[in-house]
DNA sequence: CTGTTAGCGCTTTCAT
DNA sequence: ATGAAAGCGCTAACAG
């Protein structure tokens, strides 16, 4: 555990003054060729390396970013996490990781490290305290991008995902294969959430001229279980649907297992399409045609809206992102090529 | 963005000196009850908060841990991180979150970031370049805990699994529920990594007093298509196996996959068990029984060496961990469990 | 072109 | 019990 070499001990080495050590390593200011050789060497002779928080404490800006999520180990955020790491790394920015395992308390906890420890911005999922994202405008120096579902946030740099535009090209594409009889497994109803997705499955229908028939919508919870409960309900139809969308994959995993379960072929008979993209969907055997979440443009892109407007404050920007729809097997759109 | 408020601000509208008012954000040092109250109200005022940064300056010590992961959008090195941040804030420590990319230059630029950032340790997993770890431990003030799968690195902190355990426990298991013919499907070979899977695999049998046969041991390769390869072969035996072990989960769900595909029936006609307990072991309809790496324990455990580490220097620990063996479906176990 | 100096925010002797 | 002052490592005027 050697003892860290200063600019003190540079200059020293290539006898000069602290100051022109300073001004050789951050290239600034007039120095002799002469000069700047000898304190290059001498810092690569002692492997010296500039103290960050000395300088931090100087210029005032830390370049590093905190990132708060509700729990890492979640693979969502850690690729939201690994998109952030890049886009900081490529700027000079190193991130400072927190959790908040979705306790507020703790979440408070985290914002007060990030303060403390200076970071220049902070890139904040799904803030459950949502008072607390002005108070901590106020009381720091960080400024705040915020990732979320909801609207609203009008006051700060804001990401969000068009999960309406998302079910809508689900929705879109399942027309487009024929299909007139599409049936529904929504999100939870959830006063808080505006119901994004079910907004996009009625555009789709009626921007096709389609009726909306409210029998072919069934309300889902997400959990598990919830999926097969709702397909039965559907296949139990008079007239059943031929194909279904689902509100998340989960949901769409298990509405084909059912439906498989009681000698139904995915996509001939029932063309299955679910929303998220999680790992699942692209397992052999489920192959599920989906709505990607754009999580790591997410990150990206929220890792570079909140370091430029470090670098130069911004009036609050609303990002909405693109969520896209992979094609895999489960909506029969191969059949159709196939026919070619 | 309200400018910062300083110790100087709290002292001053206390009516104190600066000294007073960091005996009292310190709780060092003698102060008069008055006084106190007098400082903690104009702390609470203000909404003060210390400025890590120059503490850490003063200090020498940043409270501050890097992470060095390949990738931590890889649901493994997550979990990983999970278990670090979580040990880390219970002790008063934040993470400094760093990528390698596996690329031996982005790796030298994370030590190079650590270092500059003043980290007071660095949890820096299956190092790139070997040499590298020296080299920070002599030129910075970081105390370094390694977490890899390969044995050496005696001069630093490590972590280790016990993979020759956990191929032992997986074998034994099979063996208990009366298998005798069980096939290997192995660990590729890698000159740099020592087989311990197929030692565990070879030790259980010795113990249990059953003969070794080559013809029961394929090596994979780890990629897409070598367990369904693997386990044909295993399939076309003579005598074929009625059990298979196998060195990761993919390749034991592609065994299982190809088996059904043939016509047996998972357990009873093969028992199949994987290595890892990745995502994929817990689906249903795969239900595998594996042997689970215990990573949220790794994380855990090398962040708690790290800091106790760096709290007090201690000589190079060499940490084994134990895998376990998680128990699903597909090994059988529950048809015995009927039969009571 | 180079050196001297003040000061970033804080802790910690050392006086008083 | 409190205050004054030095100094952590560095940068940035300011002089020369």
């Amino acid at each position: 555990m050697a003892v860290r070499v200063t600019i003190k001990d540079v200059a020293k080495q290539a006898n000069v003054a602290i100051s022109t050590a300073s001004r050789v390593i951050n290239n600034s200011g007039y120095v002799s060729e002469d000069t700047r050789q000898r304190v290059e060497e001498a810092i690569k002779r002692l492997g010296y390396v500039p103290n960050s928080i000395a300088r931090s404490l100087k210029w005032k800006q830390t370049f590093s970013i905190g990132l708060i999520v509700s729990d890492i180990g979640n693979p969502f955020y850690a690729e939201l996490a690994q998109a952030v790491e890049r886009a900081a790394r490529e700027r000079g920015y190193s991130v400072l990781l927190t959790n908040t395992d979705s306790k507020a308390a703790q979440e408070r906890d985290c914002v007060g490290v990030l303060a403390a420890k200076q970071v220049d911005g902070i890139i904040w999922y799904s803030p459950i305290n949502e008072e607390l994202v002005d108070e901590v405008m106020e009381n720091s120096r960080a400024t705040v991008v915020v990732i979320t579902g909801k609207e609203g946030h009008l006051g700060h740099h804001t990401i969000r995902i068009d999960d309406q535009l998302g079910a809508f090209e689900a929705v879109n594409h399942l027309i487009s294969l024929g299909h007139t009889r599409i049936g529904y497994i929504a999100e939870p109803s959830d006063p808080k959430f505006p119901q994004e997705r079910m907004k996009g499955y009625r555009r789709a229908l009626a921007e096709a001229g389609l009726e909306f028939d409210e029998s072919l919508v069934v309300r889902g919870t997400y959990q598990e279980g919830s999926g097969r409960k709702a397909i039965k309900v559907l296949l139990g139809l008079e007239e059943r649907p031929t194909a279904v969308f689902c509100a998340n994959d989960l949901m769409a995993i298990e509405a084909m297992q059912y439906a498989r379960g009681v000698g139904l072929r995915i996509p001939e008979d029932l063309a299955v399409v679910g929303f998220d993209n999680t790992k699942l969907a692209c397992l052999h055997g489920i192959d599920l045609t989906t709505v990607a979440q754009p999580t790591y443009e997410m990150g990206r892109e929220g890792a570079k809206l909140l370091i430029s407007s470090i670098t130069k404050p911004l009036s609050p920007r609303q990002l909405l992102l693109r969520p896209s729809l992979v094609v895999r097997r489960s909506c029969g759109q191969y059949l159709k090529e196939g026919q070619r």
